[in-house]
DNA sequence: TTCTAGTCAATAGA
DNA sequence: TCTATTGACTAGAA
């Protein structure tokens, strides 16, 4: 197949020849001239409608700028660029851009990482796009040559396809001058494209596609400069023209325009009067709109712009929109956001520096700089234009329920914070940057598109592979300076963290793990009861917890000799205590993870637990609970609470709803089906498309129930190695061990670090994951189930009904045996260790 | 777009 | 009725 796809993309290259692809060439490279001719220059409100001058230039269907590289038809974007650039002969005679595939042996084995890492090297020394090497050198696009630049695979691995893009890649990168040639035809210069110093054997035809294209540029610049100006000017005077009606409607001129009448005015003085006014009527609605949506974000940077506007007029003399002050200050029915009388004042009396500060970029660039010159010389149609700009980016409808959060409008560095920052250690930076995302919960995408302006996936980007600083152009270290500038405004963490998330970070329960100083104070946190009592409580005092490394083995052995004891199911704690599913408690309880390898999110069951096991009240919570919750309508109330922990019931009972209408029914492999899907994960646990088809077809089954298995096969194989790892057994045996331990001297109200200390090895290492005690604890086992059976407490019978299940199912004992399961189960217990362990075991 | 981590919930098995 | 299992799903990250 990828020879065949191989095939023909060489063959096309070969012969089209450059006279038929011209023309096309010609308005397909043009299309890449011009900049992105609506995101970048109308704002939401004001995009051209269909039948515009404007509309028609951006939009028409015979000057695609949009277009990807793929409509070039049957011309690959390499081949077009082959055409234009370089003459129909072989590629002997002059090194092509794209260097066709045959250049290179087939089995010319190539050292991809260094070519990948010599690729990115030239392309940032260069300055030189990879959207731009991706379309005109591979023929790929952006996304396809990030992930080969940054992931280069070993030229074993690859596919034959796969192998092409390196080939050209180094055969790009041989020629120097294939660097200046696409150098050349880099936007960003200016200069056409198409006026690269190529030189061409056909001079003819080389010439007349320069001039066509010389032409076509500079005809469509005109035009495009030209209807640009007249789009903005017909809209300005469109907008003028609308309020103008409504004031001769009226009669009168209202608020900031009024202060005008009956003064000798200019035009330009009205005009600049009506803009603000008009801008603080957009803001206006912005405002509603965003207040409408909840979109807290949203919300407090139109009303930090709308301050900023009343304030200006109200120095110059007038008081336009008093009511606007409404607007600004009336956030009592925002649940949300608890930084908004902070930020009225912030933004009110804030300093330069204050608002230089790094969260001082979530407000929008007019509330930015401490340059109040380059701020004034923004109009407010353009600061208008910003921030409908970011709203268009955005959407509606975004904030808690679910919706992206807003992009900030980010002011340009300045140049003295390029002087101040001359020099970044990118490494050190992206680390502190990550620690502090994490320990405070904000989330690559809040983060980036808050305070980088940039989207997740770059922020991952950045984060996972930071460039050197020698290696950044200026452009590229923006990022960095304003990562930089973030982790010194302490401030902007807890107003980053409290406008996301609508409650004070202390509740997200990730404090730091005891190596970090303490985070700046929080802002004050809302007076959300959005929980249960119990909740709140552990919400509270779990965040001391948080800050110290809890042992999880010692947690739940404890929790269990606990339920077992005195006779409380799983699913009663997990609804009343974790506001977990019993199926979920089952899997923390005899599957925990080891501290270090929790997520913040996985650690808080731990936490509730630990806390839980430290409330002297712990009964009567589950009694509490148990009395108010009628039997047989346990889950309605759990989803209930849970829709009311999760802080909006709407949502939430809806999507439940929802989610159970839509999810599809469970499927229930055959043993035969099982032994299929193991073989092929034997093969390859990343099957590829072909293969999941081949499998889905086989089975009889959906493509998306073989994604998923393999998905939960994978994790739960992960899972098994790291919280049983090596054996299966270690962590719950361990645990029974543990419980069995403390049996000898049970004490209900002792705390997990007690339980741990019972434990026979030191419980606070992830080594104990990694080296278990598991041969003796399968004997233990053994021993335990002889003895277990004859005791009485519900503890043991729990775990004598399990052993015995899993002792009557002994070929289990040998799943592990081969690194490929040829076993049932990935999360059996005795899904343990090795052949050679279980030797040893089944002869104790 | 795909992967991981976490979770749900239907079902199996004791 | 309990716990264990496991396919399905989601959010966040890569």
């Amino acid at each position: 197949m990828n020879s065949g796809v191989k095939k023909e993309s060489s063959t096309s290259q070969h012969q089209t020849p450059p006279a038929a692809v011209a023309p096309q060439a010609v308005v397909s490279q043009l299309n890449g001239f011009f900049p992105p001719p609506v995101s970048s220059l109308a704002p939401a409100a004001l995009v051209p409608p269909a039948h515009h001058p404007a509309a028609a230039l951006f939009f028409s269907p015979h000057l695609p700028p949009l277009l990807p590289p793929t409509h070039f038809g049957s011309i690959a974007p390499a081949l077009l660029h082959d055409h234009l650039l370089r003459p129909p002969t072989p590629p002997t005679s002059v090194p092509s851009t794209a260097p066709p595939p045959s250049q290179s042996p087939p089995n010319d084995a190539l050292d991809t990482a260094d070519v990948a890492q010599k690729i990115r090297e030239i392309l940032s020394t260069h300055n030189i796009g990879q959207r731009l090497f991706a379309k005109h050198v591979l023929g790929l696009s952006q996304g396809t040559v990030s992930e080969l630049l940054s992931k280069p695979k070993h030229w074993d691995k690859l596919t034959e396809k796969g192998r092409e893009s390196y080939r050209k890649m180094h055969a790009w990168a041989a020629s120097e001058k294939n660097v200046v040639e696409l150098k050349a035809i880099s936007p960003k210069k200016g200069s056409s494209p198409m006026m690269s110093n190529y030189r061409s054997e056909d001079a003819a035809t080389e010439e007349r596609i320069q001039k066509i294209l010389s032409e076509a540029h500079h005809a469509m610049q005109a035009k495009h400069s030209q209807e640009k100006e007249q789009w903005n000017r017909s809209i300005v005077s469109s907008i003028y023209e609308q309020e103008l009606a409504k004031l001769g409607e009226n009669g009168k001129i209202t608020n900031g325009v009024n202060s005008l009448s009956g003064q000798q005015y200019d035009a330009g003085e009205f005009t600049e009067q009506l803009v603000q006014r008009i801008y603080q009527e957009q803001l206006e609605k912005m405002i509603a709109h965003a207040r409408k949506s909840g979109n807290v974000a949203q919300l407090n940077m139109y009303q930090a712009e709308l301050l900023k506007v009343a304030q200006q007029v109200h120095a110059k003399g007038n008081s336009p929109h008093e009511d606007n002050k409404e607007n600004l200050t009336d956030t009592k029915d925002e649940p949300t956001d608890l930084s908004i009388k902070k930020k009225e004042e912030t933004l009110a009396d804030s300093s330069p520096a204050e608002r230089q500060s790094a969260f001082s970029i979530v407000r929008p660039e007019s509330c930015q700089s401490n340059d109040s010159s380059s701020h004034n010389a923004m109009s407010p149609l353009q600061r208008m234009q910003n921030i409908a700009n970011s709203l268009m980016n955005k959407g509606p409808n975004q904030g808690g329920t679910g919706g992206r959060p807003l992009k900030a409008v980010l002011p340009p560095i300045t140049q003295e914070q390029f002087d101040k920052y001359s020099h970044i250690g990118t490494d050190e930076l992206v680390k502190c940057v990550k620690e502090t995302l994490s320990q405070f919960s904000i989330s690559q995408r809040l983060f980036g598109e808050n305070i980088l302006g940039l989207s997740q996936g770059s922020v991952s980007d950045l984060l996972a592979r930071p460039k050197p600083w020698h290696m950044l152009t200026q452009k590229g270290r923006e990022p960095f300076i304003r990562m930089q500038m973030f982790l010194e405004d302490t401030e902007s963490i807890s107003k980053l963290v409290a406008s996301q998330y609508r409650v004070p970070p202390e509740k997200l329960l990730r404090g730091s793990m005891g190596d970090e100083p303490p985070p700046p104070p929080p802002p004050p946190p809302p007076p959300q009861s959005t929980s249960s009592p119990a909740e709140s409580d552990y919400r509270q005092s779990s965040s001391s917890v948080a800050d110290s490394e809890l042992d999880t083995l010692a947690i739940t052995s404890k929790v269990k000799e606990v339920l077992t004891a005195n006779n409380l199911g799983q699913k009663l704690f997990g609804e009343a205590i974790l506001g977990l599913s019993q199926g979920s408690v089952s899997e923390l309880l005899s599957k925990p993870k080891p501290w270090s390898m929790l997520s913040h999110k996985g650690r808080e069951p731990f936490i509730k637990m630990h806390m839980w096991l430290q409330d002297p009240a712990k009964f009567d919570r589950l009694r509490l609970y148990q009395s108010e919750t009628p039997a047989g309508k346990n889950s309605r109330k759990r989803k209930h609470q849970s829709a009311i922990i999760s802080s909006n019931s709407n949502c939430c009972d809806n999507s439940a709803s929802s989610s159970d209408n839509q999810k599809r029914p469970r499927v229930f492999f055959t043993e035969q089906q099982k032994e299929t899907l193991r073989n092929a994960y034997a093969s390859d646990p990343y099957p590829s498309q072909n293969v999941i088809e081949n499998l889905a077809n086989q089975l009889n089954v959906g493509q998306k129930t073989i994604v998923n298995w393999f998905h939960n096969h994978r994790m739960r194989a992960k899972q098994q190695q790291h919280s049983v790892s090596s054996p299966a057994s270690s962590v719950s045996s361990s645990a029974r061990t543990a419980a069995v331990d403390s049996d000898d001297a049970p004490s209900p109200a002792s705390t997990a670090s007690s339980s741990a200390g019972a434990l026979t090895r030191p419980l606070n290492d992830a080594a104990q994951w990694l080296f278990p005690d598991f041969m003796p604890v399968k004997a233990e086992k053994a021993e335990e189930e002889e003895e277990i059976d004859e005791e009485s407490s519900n503890m043991n019978v729990t775990v004598t009904k399990s052993n015995k299940r899993k002792a009557a199912k002994p070929k289990r004992v040998y799943e592990r045996a081969e690194p490929e399961r040829n076993g049932e189960s990935w999360d059996d217990e005795d899904d343990v260790g090795s052949t050679s362990g279980l030797t040893v075991v089944a002869a104790c």
